[in-house]
DNA sequence: ATTTTTGTTCTACAGTTGTAGTATATAAAC
DNA sequence: GTTTATATACTACAACTGTAGAACAAAAAT
């Protein structure tokens, strides 16, 4: 569960995003389609981002003749557990009183924090 | 308590870091030695990432003669909280369910957790 | 078979980030 | 007062990020 995954870049992860969202194997133009609400980008955008992820090893892209599919190598799970952890190490310095905090004060409801401890009962 | 901070690259928030663990007024040589410990850098480079803190807006720089002391504009608590209500939105796509899972998945210890639950009783 | 459409790769380019050498101004030392 | 040390600003540059046009290849349409 500690894969040390690198952040990615906000606009790969929103076709990151995409790409777990949806069932494989995965077209490009159901990543276009899946992304047209949040993110509008050109096609050639899009493909570039596939591209730069595939580089990082976070995308396998399958050639069947011209057209490509694309698999998600790295689990939404996984990458949020590694980033998680990067986020209370390298921005509340490891704190979990200054993480509480900031979690506190976020602008998270009342309801949403009372979710959060309940299920970290399980 | 929303200020819609802008997230800072690694190498600024480090800076940061060293800024908000210092008393003010606080000079070059102070930062540098704070950093001394997890990061070195040449003084340049320190200087450049104080220039560009201050253009965004988180740092003052008041000059006195050929001294300058860098004051913090914005507080870690601002820009914890910030970043942590940042993180559940793009990260977790505001899934509280889903960052309580992330979190449970980290790495952090039991005790962490625990503690966590606890402080969010407050 | 030729034209048109379409899916992908290449190339491009400006802005950001990480890092630091060079120049400049000024204070301290001699 | 001239040399020397220092603090900061200016310049630089490669890698990364956001974005997309141009070129190319193959499939579909005519």
């Amino acid at each position: 569960m500690e894969k040390e995954l690198r952040r990615l870049p906000d606009s790969e992860l929103e076709v990151m995003q995409a790409l777990w969202e949806l069932e494989e194997p995965i077209c490009r133009a159901a990543v276009e389609e899946k992304l047209a609400d949040r993110k509008s980008m050109a096609v050639t955008t899009l493909l570039t981002l596939l591209t730069r992820l595939a580089d990082k090893g976070f995308v396998r892209i399958e050639k069947d003749g011209r057209r490509s599919r694309y698999v998600p190598l790295v689990t939404r799970k996984d990458y949020q557990a590694a980033q998680s952890r990067r986020f209370v190490q390298q921005v509340c310095g490891g704190s979990i009183s200054a993480f509480a905090s900031a979690l506190c004060d976020s602008g998270l409801s009342r309801e949403d924090l009372d979710e959060l401890r309940r299920l970290l009962e399980e």
